[in-house]
DNA sequence: CTAAAACCTGACGTTGACGTCAGAGGCAAG
DNA sequence: CTTGCCTCTGACGTCAACGTCAGGTTTTAG
């Protein structure tokens, strides 16, 4: 299939499937003039990739890393850096998850008429930090070179 | 505390700081001279910040959800809003979880002895927690000092 | 008092993953 | 053959979250 195909098939705009050629993601059969043309395989392969870049890492990245997932072939580095990527979504993982959570606490807290949030733990709502913006308060002015 | 010491608790850096000031995530006091100054709460705050710009928030987000994690209060909208970003995170951690397997997965099976192609001998595979120290990566940076 | 360290405000630089535009050529239909 | 859509190769534009530098002021340590 040639590349508008391949865009519509899979998501991606034709920009971004002769960036990911660029970067060495994606290969395709050249025609007499010039025109790229992608075999069946070629829409999984830009998810995989879709789904690498979601996981937050970069083409160079997926460069190296592409061939051992879709050949599931490894070298001791490869595999090395399969697990610290792995890792590494594994943490974003928790982190995410734990916003997530404040964010559902938020949520919930938010229909309840009275002010007992806490999104500390175990420390008392401080009455005011002096953190809220007055209404007509003349803030300091910058007085440059006084 | 001002803005150095501020940088130093919370871990970033003191341009991103006033890049938060400037987006309106963050305000200060300014002494006579001009000098910013932050409560103690200003920490917590930056935290705050900086948990829902790893979670894929804009600033302009932020900005417009912040006031209700914080002061816990919530108007229909931004109830709604609060729920469409929740979600959106969920989608992400149920997507990053895929991903994470399928690399498990990747990793177990050119672990096994038949499958993969191992051209050097056997080494450990204990780089782990170990993240590439490439010196111009400007990935997401968290900045958890842990 | 003095020098270093910290802070200030612009303002331009960086990076990755594309968007977008220009100008030129290819491809099936009528 | 021409019309209209698709594709090609550059090459510049974009956007966010800062980094970095310059030139000047303020605070602090000795």
């Amino acid at each position: 299939m040639r590349i508008g195909e391949l865009a519509a098939r899979s998501g991606v705009s034709v920009r971004a499937l002769r960036y990911y050629e660029e970067q060495g993601l994606l290969d395709a059969y050249r025609s007499d003039s010039g025109q790229r043309h992608y075999p069946e395989s070629a829409a999984d392969r830009v998810q995989l990739i879709q789904m690498l870049y979601a996981a937050g890492l970069s083409s160079r990245t997926i460069a190296e890393l592409l061939p051992c997932v879709e050949a599931k072939v490894s070298t001791p580095e490869s595999r090395a850096r399969l697990a610290t990527e792995r890792n590494r979504i594994d943490a974003q993982i928790a982190a995410l998850t734990r916003t997530r959570d404040r964010l559902d606490a938020v949520i919930r807290l938010s229909g309840s008429p009275n002010s007992g949030c806490t999104w500390i733990p175990d420390q008392d709502v401080a009455a005011d930090e002096q953190d809220t913006p007055v209404p007509g308060d003349p803030r300091v002015r910058i007085t440059h070179k006084s």
